[in-house]
DNA sequence: GATCCGAGGGAACTGAGTGCTGTGCGAAAG
DNA sequence: CTTTCGCACAGCACTCAGTTCCCTCGGATC
């Protein structure tokens, strides 16, 4: 809300003085240990001022998720209706990863903060939380008139981010050394690989999702000649799903 | 901890007092403007009791998920090794939605709060997500080995919890009419077919699984035993031929 | 009968979050 | 140049959640 009316462009340098402030004590003290009252004492400001900028104290460790968060539904929002859904999904969740990766070493000290601190850890969830609605949202959009379309664009949704935190917390977990992006395509490969196509399971006959004209919005997979290409598939699926599945072929497998 | 150690058979009357009171004055006033002074008075015992039943004024809101998500973990832990592992998470999630719909106006009722205060989700989110890490860490257990088995577990556990919310809040939107059960089984169906099947990308000699007749567990509505197809081929092979390769597919791997 | 013990009651304290008031300061209006 | 408006900040005072400590009471035990 604040971030997005407010001017981007001049960062408000009390702000930052107060993220410092709180996760240098953070660090030293434990969050628990720590009162609103010592953060402010430490930046040098009042104590009303810490609320004006955080609606509360937890939100001074996730400092930059609402304009991220704002970022990935434009992101989202900015995709039009050629590009496949499900890879647009993924791409959002790379953007998200991406402003981790940006900062290693405050990603690595927020996410030992989380993990101990059950306060912290809810905050994420509703964080997190809001990232999957708003994929969700999109694929409800994206999946309107289809059967079972809510439901697809939910599961989706879900999977996207259990497979971005599945990559995210193993990073995490190796102090940001280690590939983060690497790990994380791995992770919606996977997914990518599940929810590879169009709905419609082994029966529903009538939906039959005409051939999908953009083959391959993504010219960048040259077919270099001595690739191989390992799919997995199940036996029962229909022969346009391995087809497809064989066009959008993921990276690696 | 506090309800897992305590004998199940005796339920004191007042913590039900107090749930009752809370409600009540929830519905008339909303969560917010009700003081835990207000709920003790209505219950007419004192405030420090209020605080020796719910660790917080939140989890009078959710009184005995608890018992459920202990109930769960307990599903799943019994569980042997014969059982298909995202059959077993499908069905815990069936115990979750069922007790749920022991009371549906109850369930209605906390809907209506947890959809309009910020706090509550915040709280439910934390309830979900221990489910969904029990799940998670129980396909993690019966994963292990597997190339990527802590995505995979990640992620089904994620889409089982995705696919369960979806069914429970469509059934909860209507009131608590409709069949919870009916639309629960649809979306867990839905997630069944798409990780249908243990699977195991590409190589893995090693882990054990070996194919799996499982003919006996799953009778009824587990789509054929559909085998996993691994295809190799080169990406600039011509399509028939990849065509005539799956024609030809040998009859298991 | 004295003692123990556990459930409940209640005062007092800490700390988060909010409302309201005042204050300095730069910009626009007079 | 002064006034006034607006804004960012400071700080007090208040509510309420959650905790600590201590009290009472009723029943079981020795």
């Amino acid at each position: 809300m604040s971030s997005s009316s407010a001017a981007p462009a001049a960062k408000p340098p009390m702000r930052d003085a107060l993220v410092a402030a709180a996760f240098r004590l953070f660090s030293e003290h434990g969050y628990e240990q720590t009162t609103v009252d010592d953060i402010v004492a430490l930046a040098g400001v009042g104590r009303r001022s810490f609320f004006r900028y955080f609606p509360a104290k937890e939100d001074v460790v996730f400092p930059d998720h609402e304009r991220c968060l704002a970022d990935m539904t434009a992101f989202l929002a900015a995709g039009g209706e050629e590009c496949e859904p499900v890879r647009r999904v993924c791409d959002s969740a790379r953007m998200v990863l991406h402003m981790y990766a940006e900062s290693p070493a405050f990603s690595v000290q927020r996410y030992r903060l989380t993990r101990k601190v059950p306060g912290l850890r809810a905050s994420e969830l509703s964080v997190v939380w809001r990232y999957e609605r708003a994929m969700a949202g999109y694929l409800r959009g994206r999946f309107a008139g289809h059967p079972d379309g809510t439901l697809r664009a939910d599961v989706i949704a879900a999977a996207v981010v259990a497979a971005h935190n599945n990559a995210l917390r193993s990073w995490l977990r190796s102090d940001g050394t280690g590939d983060a992006v690497a790990a994380l395509d791995r992770a919606l490969g996977y997914v990518q690989r599940e929810f590879g196509r169009p709905q419609e399971t082994a029966s529903a006959p009538d939906g039959r999702t005409p051939v999908r004209p953009g083959s391959a919005p993504d010219a960048e997979d040259s077919p270099r000649p001595d690739d191989v290409l390992v799919l997995v598939t199940r036996r029962d699926a229909p022969l346009w799903r391995v087809v497809q599945q064989l066009e959008t072929a993921p990276r690696h497998v």
